[in-house]
DNA sequence: ATTCTAGTTGCAACAGTGTTACAACTGGGA
DNA sequence: TCCCAGTTGTAACACTGTTGCAACTAGAAT
């Protein structure tokens, strides 16, 4: 079964004292707070990628929706994406493009994290650790570059796969 | 002048003493000695990507192309790119997405490096530091997995822009 | 130099993502 | 309850990337 499953948050390897496991604030919360005008649809959206244990791209969540509202249109999707991207809310991934040219969505979490990409089962594998921290702080201060997204995606080949491509050669 | 210019290279940053300068080995060299056929268009088309200072997408490529060879089609450049993706000569990357869903390409460099791209110019900054390398190997080898490519982008501001956004506040 | 063919190209059609102008609708403040 | 700035659905659009197919060609064999 191909395509898109979290395997494990390796938060966990990278953890000192002050980490924190990776938590989600409610987005709802945060839209009300900004002053933004909440609309069903908004609602709706703004839920199901809350809830979502896995990364969804704007296709998947408009067929999610539309279970649920069924007039609810493409551009809607869009735009309600638009938005929570311009407010920092959400991040957008590419997974490496393991299948097509979507790009998938996540709500922001406390704490940024990398992303690894199985190419042959499609798992995701997503990791935090302090060298990242570490690693972006030098870029901002030898950059001199205020950052305000990072995104560090990996392609390749996950343990499982790459036992099972030793036991039974392709 | 918006997009997609080169500002640094700041592999010098990150510099010990066994950093070297980043350097891109010849594609065409590396297609004939993997007993790939050479033909008029795959020559053009690694050539321009080979000598391009900036990073181009696979339309910029194609005008390029056309003004050599008016009959080259779109398709060509497509699968072109495919073939160098596949043999990892190239690396894809997104540069935040700056300007609408582009791809862009750059020749495999000895060294990965990270992309810090400004919102407000454009700006490309290239960014390679031992501690991305050190990076690497943790998620490789905590995350127990294989990584084929690697993709670092972040979006910013670089340091003009947040100086001119200071002086004449938009 | 000539022949031959697997692999490549141009073409044309296509699927999918993301955008936008506009008229109708609505959330939420007065 | 009223009202209107902001949002929605609609329908068109631009663009990226893909694919089946017939014609062409690189380069190995002769």
């Amino acid at each position: 079964m191909r395509g898109n499953t979290i395997i494990a948050t390796e938060s966990q390897l990278g953890r000192t004292k002050n980490d924190g496991v990776i938590s989600r604030p409610s987005l709802m919360k945060e839209l009300i707070a900004r002053g933004i005008r909440i609309t069903t649809q908004r609602r709706l959206l703004v839920q199901i990628i809350q809830d979502s244990p896995r990364h969804l791209d704007a296709a998947k969540l408009l067929e999610i929706a539309k279970e649920r509202d069924a007039g609810i249109d493409r551009s809607t999707v869009y735009r309600t994406i638009g938005l929570l991207k311009g407010q920092g809310l959400i991040d957008e991934l590419d997974l490496m493009h393991l299948e097509g040219e979507k790009h998938y969505y996540e709500a922001k979490t406390n704490r940024d994290h990398c992303h690894l990409a199985c190419f042959r089962c499609g798992a995701i594998i997503e990791y935090a650790s302090p060298a990242f921290e570490k690693l972006k702080d030098e870029m901002a201060k030898r950059g001199d570059f205020a950052i305000r997204v990072v995104r560090l995606e990996a392609g390749g080949f996950c343990r499982r796969c790459r036992k099972a491509a030793h036991s039974e050669p392709a």
